[in-house]
DNA sequence: AGCATTCTTAAACAAATGTTTAAAAAGAGT
DNA sequence: ACTCTTTTTAAACATTTGTTTAAGAATGCT
């Protein structure tokens, strides 16, 4: 049946890599084609057009983007670990893949591609029952009264920005790679620190 | 001779929203030409080229983009007032330009156009003074051991992706513009808090 | 081997792309 | 009114775009 088992995966692998770097708008079905190593028909034998196939891509790289907090909060342990371990994993995760951010970001914000977030997604955030542990921590007095959407735009926004604004960094302070690669280690310090000690009440209930 | 002297202002303003809505990739000329009310041959005519074009509109954004934080650094103040100020004026700025930290980072990553980042802004940074100030009151023991680069990333992380998450965290929690836009106040006030009372230390060589 | 199915290719398609051409329209100066 | 320059337009240009077609190659099955 099936003469290369892998290449299917092939064609999904060199959109992954193309689509990630040159954006939807920004690249061809042909610059794919030629990455794969072979033509624009064969792309469109397996999926359907150009815009399946990334809706395909991006789906995986959705899932790719939230695997790490999903994967946490639906962990069993006390939330300060859980807030502790999300930003030391997922920062260590886009050390990794720095353009993920990026991807996701401005796919969602270009609307000409609609966006496949599922309400299961939706829902197995709140099935993993943090929103719970949250208040909880809150009514006990150990966790600052925050909101936890409001959290997760404080921790998005500090493991999320310095890698999608790694070159604007590097042009504005006129540095090298190694040196943005080193801010960004810094960053994930004191970030934790930050955010952390600001959450969380040291002295609960004097 | 010039019977309507507005033309190429018109131009200019057509070119800004389009780009900056659909980025240089996802858009045409014609989409361009269309908002002015006119033909492609009239942009071309003003301006060299589409690119040409983009790089005059870029490099606007660019510096709107860095304005406030410039005109702070350069201001005559307490180095925590003039942070509290930039945190203060950059969010207000971007409540009202939502858009720009997209449209700035997507191009400034997708490197197929060529940065305008000029030295100018790179040695008006440092002619401010903000080193020298940062590095003052590091000594004198008011602000943590901390880099200036890094205070940036920190301040722009927290100013700039939360209006380029906005569709994500709209999705993501399924609430409507307005409660994301609250959601964003609330941010401003607790990044605010946050950030101050990392940097500074309150009780300064005990 | 022979046949049917699956995979792969080159070529063609219409539509859209950025840019240019050439002519018309408008304006300024006399 | 006339001429010269500046502005605006419609049409054409060569490429590139996403997609389809139709034929060929490879594979599986009996």
């Amino acid at each position: 049946m099936k003469r290369d088992l892998s290449t299917e995966e092939k064609i999904k692998a060199a959109a992954r890599k193309v689509f990630m770097t040159k954006g939807f708008d920004g690249c061809s079905v042909r610059d794919i084609a030629k990455e794969v190593g072979s033509n624009v028909a064969l792309l469109n034998y397996y999926f359907r057009s150009k815009e399946k196939l990334f809706e395909l891509i991006f789906e995986g790289a959705m899932s790719d983007f939230l695997q790490s907090m999903m994967a946490v909060f639906s962990s069993d342990r006390p939330l300060k670990e859980k807030l502790e371990l999300i930003i030391d994993q997922e920062f260590d995760f886009f050390m990794e893949h720095p353009e993920l951010p990026m991807f996701i970001l401005h796919s969602i914000q270009q609307k000409n591609v609609k966006i496949p977030m599922p309400r299961e997604v939706v829902n197995s955030i709140a099935n993993t029952g943090i929103f719970e542990q949250f208040e909880e921590a809150k009514k006990k007095g150990e966790v600052r009264d925050i909101s936890l959407r409001n959290t997760i735009i404080l921790i998005m926004s500090n493991m999320h920005y310095p890698f999608m604004s790694k070159n604007l960094h590097k042009a504005l302070h006129q540095i090298d790679d190694q040196q943005v690669n080193n801010d960004l280690l810094i960053h994930k310090k004191y970030v934790t620190e930050m955010i952390i000690n600001y959450l969380f009440i040291t002295n609960p209930k004097a």
